[in-house]
Parts: structure tokens; C-alpha cells; sequence
DNA sequence: GCTCTGACGATTT
DNA sequence: GAAATCGCCAGAG
């Protein structure tokens, strides 16, 4: 089970709301956790990433729009956010803000 | 209880 | 426009 503190689940209930084909960014995340401040902690919460497969983290990018990090590595999200119809310009900066998802 | 690290953000140079 | 610096919060040692 989760050894995870309320924060890092709190967090990985929010990614797992994202519907396949969107993505958020940590700033929004943030903010949905009522921290627009911990940006890091909550970025730092799916650096832990327990469940890979069952969060879609990769859905999960920066606000400058590029993909920021990944534990298979920014390559391998990328491919995952192109996957799912995610147009991805270069330099792995994607047009999350069409396909960006608002927590709610 | 203090210090360092981290899948970040925004500002300044 | 790009690179570097500072600031932010939470967890782990």
C-alpha cells in the first residue's frame, strides 16, 4: 500500500483525474492542492512516483510548456503525450494549452 | 530540530 | 531570446 503522506496522495489523486489526451501543468496542480506555492512539493510528490502505470504523470508538464522531467525519462513522456494526440512543437514544448485540463 | 535535495516558477541580467 | 539566480514548499536524512 501507500506509504506516501496525504500530500503526495493528494496529488496522485489529482493526476489520475486527468482524462487520456490532456494535460495539466504543476502550477495548476499546485493551486488545485490550495498551494500555488508548493509547485516543488508537488512536483517533488510525483518524483516519487509509486504507480507509474496507474497515474498518468507524463501527462503532467511544465508551465513553460515543456515536458519537464519523467522517471522513464522526458523522452519516453513525450512519446506518451504524442500518443495520445498531444502536438509536440520541439525541443519537447508541447501546446498544452489546448489540450490543458482544469481541475474542478 | 536543522540541513539538503527536488519531475518548478518567475524575475533579472 | 536565452541563461543564470533567487524563491517557494514538502519530504528525507
Amino acid at each position: 500500500m501507500a506509504v506516501l503522506t496525504d500530500f503526495e496522495a493528494s496529488v496522485f489523486k489529482l493526476v489520475a483525474k486527468i482524462p487520456q489526451g490532456k494535460v495539466t501543468t504543476y502550477q495548476a496542480l499546485a493551486c488545485a492542492l490550495g498551494k500555488p506555492r508548493a509547485i516543488r512539493a508537488a512536483g517533488n510528490a510525483l518524483g516519487k512516483n509509486p504507480n507509474l502505470i496507474k497515474v498518468p504523470c507524463h501527462r503532467v508538464v511544465r508551465s513553460d510548456g515543456k515536458v519537464g522531467g519523467y522517471a522513464g525519462g522526458a523522452i519516453t513522456k513525450v512519446k506518451l503525450l504524442k500518443a495520445e494526440g498531444v502536438q509536440v512543437v520541439r525541443n519537447g514544448i508541447m501546446n498544452f494549452e489546448k489540450i490543458f485540463y482544469n481541475f474542478k
